[in-house]
DNA sequence: AATTGATATGTTATATTGTAACAAATTAAC
DNA sequence: GTTAATTTGTTACAATATAACATATCAATT
């Protein structure tokens, strides 16, 4: 049984590389930030593919291009590209995915695939709604909200589905 | 300023633990699984109240009774206890609550205040249903939820709010 | 009661994830 | 250019979690 890995076809994923870029280059301009090459190779990094990435993978893979780099060079870039909005932490895995909507803020549905490995966020508007409704029934302020589902996405379930026993 | 840590007085948390850990043995007992002492104690040690425990706290504190205990002795029955649905890892935390409803399965929202600590478990069924209704839309399959809120809770809140300003 | 298989625990070592603290370098503002 | 703020380098360590294998306990079967 042939196993799916990747995102469908029609997913161009240079796309998102480019925006995520644009995106975190323009709005650190706007907020008189730096985006420092070491912030954005790591930005980079996370965006090599829809996993979540985890921070000493990501200091793996900066060492060629970084080779003082140690933990905190990583933890300290993670730092500024979270409290940016640049990329999410994915509470249920220890790792770090990037942001698909710098546009607006906003909380994160995750919906994780256990085989593919992609993480995808989706806004998610009526779960939300009804979050903020039973915190008002709680009286319970909000600072941050984690929501993670661990599953088979779509993609991945097609091609089980779509598998013929030999 | 005066900070409360505590329940509402109208909480008899000697209820709690007496019902966590006589529905605990008896689900042992109709499952066929062994309450060991160790597990037994590693869960008693939990609902020493509403707050998150960490896995190294409990060990230190289990070693008056448990005088080998080593991080395994705690992560086993860390395990043994989430698989039978005792306690529930809260994965922001990198710590463990007990469950609140050993009856029927379910799937947590955990309110966390970051003030006193304590950890709510609320079922919020609209919620459950919103998010049910999302994933198929999403075509995901899940196997497990995370919804972990941070904030601040609802009797903290009104501590702060009678606090009157000297 | 001895044998056996399954479950649970003991033990050592190590892997993984994350921070603290302080020095040095770089950048921005004046 | 000098100063102040920010960023990075560096060392050391804290905190969280698992692997691997030995031993012990328990439960059922001879
Ligand atoms: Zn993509
Ligand atoms: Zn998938
Ligand atoms: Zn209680
Ligand atoms: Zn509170």
């Amino acid at each position: 049984m042939s196993i799916s890995t990747e995102l469908p076809s029609t997913h161009n994923h240079s796309n998102c590389i480019n925006a995520a870029l644009t995106m975190a280059t323009q709005l650190c301009v706007e907020r008189g930030v730096q985006l420092t090459s070491i912030r954005q190779q790591v930005l980079e990094l996370i965006w090599t593919n829809h996993h979540a990435v985890k921070a000493y993978d990501l200091l793996e893979r900066i060492k060629p291009l970084q080779s003082a780099a140690k933990p905190a060079t990583i933890y300290r870039a993670l730092d500024f590209l979270m409290a940016q909005g640049f990329i999410h932490r994915v509470e249920s895995l220890n790792a770090f995915i990037g942001c698909c909507d710098l546009k607006t803020a906003h909380e994160q549905l995750l919906l994780i695939c256990k085989q593919c490995k992609n993480v995808e966020e989706r806004h998610a508007d009526v779960v939300m709604q009804a979050l903020v409704q039973e915190l008002q029934n709680a009286n319970f302020i909000a600072h941050s909200k984690a929501i993670e589902i661990q599953g088979i996405c779509e993609n991945c379930s097609q091609t089980l589905n779509t598998e013929i026993p030999a």
